[in-house]
RNA sequence: UGCCCGAUAGUAUAGUGGUAGUACGACAGAUUUUGGUUCUGUACGCCUAGGUUCGAGUCCUGGUCGGGCAACCA
């Protein structure tokens, strides 16, 4: 079943660990921090962290790196545990890098003692200073050199809570004139009172990312620690404190992070299309959080092939949207239920038939299935069409309904444009066309050849729905390299609503499905905000049309 | 001016010294009671200059270009 298919960088790595027997198995994790609903970029993680895990026959841990009290909430580790079971994965063990602050305290004092950490009573600026820049060395200042006794005592005040915020951090000593910034003393330790989500206001004082996250894998014995690019630099400090501290050696290894064209992808741009309302919430259907594209009725699986189809490299890289909309429509088309919606109507009367004329036809539920099903459809005298499948003086290449033309109504008859009805301003009102007898599933004239085949309501049957049609959030491919701020490009016209489009009645009385395709017009799902009185759905991606692409060829 | 990472069709991603593949996209055709699906075909690529070698996308050196690194963020 699974094709063969070339290894990645990491899963190269972990092979080799294995096969050298460093490891007998392995386990890895994800780490997200609690503070914002995760994206498509972090579902790319997600898959890699738990794929690599479930390829190999390891585990994967989800951790939340919630070291930063002030910008967390509860509220994000609800949605962020849903998100990754709905994308259809499951940890090991749910863990808080705050269940090991004690652990990390311990690790403080032992740097210290070693002679490795100092208590520094600079101010941020004046430590900025101090830390020199990318091109000139830092300096080292007078704290540096306090006695063991003095730090440990000290560091032991922070924790009581005895000064202020910002008034000392923890430093480790390590090299103030090293290339690397980030080995440049760097605080592991900082004072915030301020409530934990989980720890409520046992500390005040907390660890850095830095000191918190290389500990983490190391106490849960995590044995590929998986990150993005961006990371790099701070993999010699992560070895720095493993070596120090003398605990198990996690590794840390480095990936492109995904970006897509026409969106943002970062957890600040996100929040403050939220904040600032122009989006209708995190799980607004036009957002790229995992929330967003679940209530725009994206599948896990498409989610899942999509990310297994952009590929694990270190390459930086924007992902064609397209090339998710692929995905999705490839695993919608298996299992959507095909309907009938007419988004925006006129009427067609089919004089040959008789007034009042009404019947049954049969359609096939979804095409694709092994065992084709089928439903009822009224179908009558008067039904509706998409204005846009009638041209009065057709286009080249039009092969839809035109004066004189045919055209097969789904599942029912061929019909013939014979008169074109206009109201006083000259717009068009109605089309009356005859229809070819014995021209249905089975009949005599069955197999009559018409170029196209057009969706219908029957008037008298049309039940109203509400689609919601989403387009682009912005208006360029790469937003991130877009120059001055990104909100300029914000797409203005990517929702667009059909407060009265006309479904076929089994939409609302048939089986219920969670996918549907609105026969030539696209996927769909009902959204949440539907009532009792009132069905609305969201157009999760539209058909391939290739019509449309001939048009605008002109 | 320092350090680090990267560079293969339009976009991604393989190729681990021996014929540059794959997917999406594009284009053309076939099939089709969805201009959907499916199928077939076509076009398009190794950043650059040297070097090593019988042979270099791959190894070495220089350059160019892109990205990152100086939050008491992660």
């Amino acid at each position: 079943m699974a094709e063969e298919r070339s290894l990645n960088f990491l899963e190269e790595i972990i092979e080799e660990d294995l096969k050298a027997g460093k490891y007998t198995s392995i386990l890895t994790r994800f780490p997200p921090e609690p503070n914002g609903y995760l994206h498509i970029g972090h579902a790319k993680s997600i898959c890699l962290n738990f794929g690599l895990g479930i390829k190999y026959g390891g585990k994967t841990n989800l951790r939340f790196d919630d070291t930063n009290p002030v910008t967390e909430d509860t509220e994000y580790v609800d949605s962020i545990k849903q998100d990754i079971q709905w994308l259809g994965f499951n940890w090991a063990q749910e863990l808080y890098a705050s269940d090991y602050f004690e652990q990390l305290y311990t690790f403080a004092t032992q740097l210290i003692q070693k002679g490795l950490a100092y208590v520094d009573d600079s101010s941020a600026e004046q430590i900025a200073i101090e830390k020199g820049t990318p091109t000139q060395p830092g300096v080292e200042n007078v704290y540096r050199s306090r006695s063991v006794q003095e730090n440990l005592a000290l560091f032991a005040e922070m924790r009581a809570g005895k000064y202020a915020d910002g008034e000392k951090v923890l430093r480790a000593k390590i090299d103030m004139a090293s290339p690397n910034m980030h080995m440049r003393d760097p605080i592991i330790y900082r004072i915030k009172h301020a409530h934990h989500h989980r720890t409520g206001d046992a500390w005040c004082i907390y660890p850095m990312y830095d000191f918190a996250h290389g500990q983490s894998d190391s106490i849960e014995n995590i044995t590929h620690s998986i990150c993005t690019l961006e990371f790099i630099p701070h993999r010699p400090l992560y070895d720095w404190c493993i070596e120090k501290l003398e605990i198990f050696p996690s590794r840390q290894y480095e990936f492109a992070r995904l970006n897509l064209t026409y969106t943002v992808m970062s957890k600040r741009r996100l929040l403050q299309l939220v904040n600032e309302k122009h989006v209708t919430g995190w799980d607004d259907p036009r957002m790229p959080t995992i929330s967003g594209m679940r209530r725009r009725g994206y599948t896990p699986e498409s989610l899942r092939d999509f990310c297994d189809r952009v590929g694990i490299a270190k390459r930086e890289n924007l992902i064609d949207v397209g090339l998710l909309e692929f995905c999705v429509r490839e695993h919608l088309n298996k299992i959507a239920v095909r309907r009938m919606v007419v988004m925006d109507p006129i009427k067609v009367v089919i004089t040959t038939l008789a007034e009042g004329f009404t019947e049954l036809v049969q359609s096939e539920n979804n095409p694709e299935e092994a065992e084709v099903t089928y439903r009822d459809i009224h179908f009558s005298r008067e039904v509706y069409i998409e204005q846009e499948d009638f041209m009065e003086t057709p286009a080249k290449k039009f092969f839809r309904l035109a004066p004189g033309q045919m055209v097969r109504l789904k599942s029912a008859y061929i019909i013939k444009c014979e008169e074109v009805v206009k109201d006083a301003a000259g717009n068009i009102t109605e089309v009356r066309c005859s229809h070819v007898p014995e021209s249905k599933t089975g009949g005599a004239n069955a197999g009559m050849q018409v170029k196209a085949t057009i969706h219908w309501v029957s008037a008298a049957h049309a039940v109203p729905v509400e689609l919601r049609l989403y387009d682009r959030l912005f208006k360029v491919e790469n937003v991130g390299a877009a120059e001055g701020d990104f909100k300029d490009y914000i797409n203005h016209d990517s929702l667009h609503i059909i407060p009265n489009a006309y479904a076929e009645p089994a939409l609302k009385t048939g089986t219920t499905s969670d996918h549907y395709q609105f026969l030539r017009k696209g996927y769909f799902c009902v959204d949440k905000d539907s009532t009792d009185d009132t069905l609305i759905f969201n157009r999760t991606v539209t058909l391939r049309d290739t019509w449309a692409k001939e048009q605008k060829k002109g």
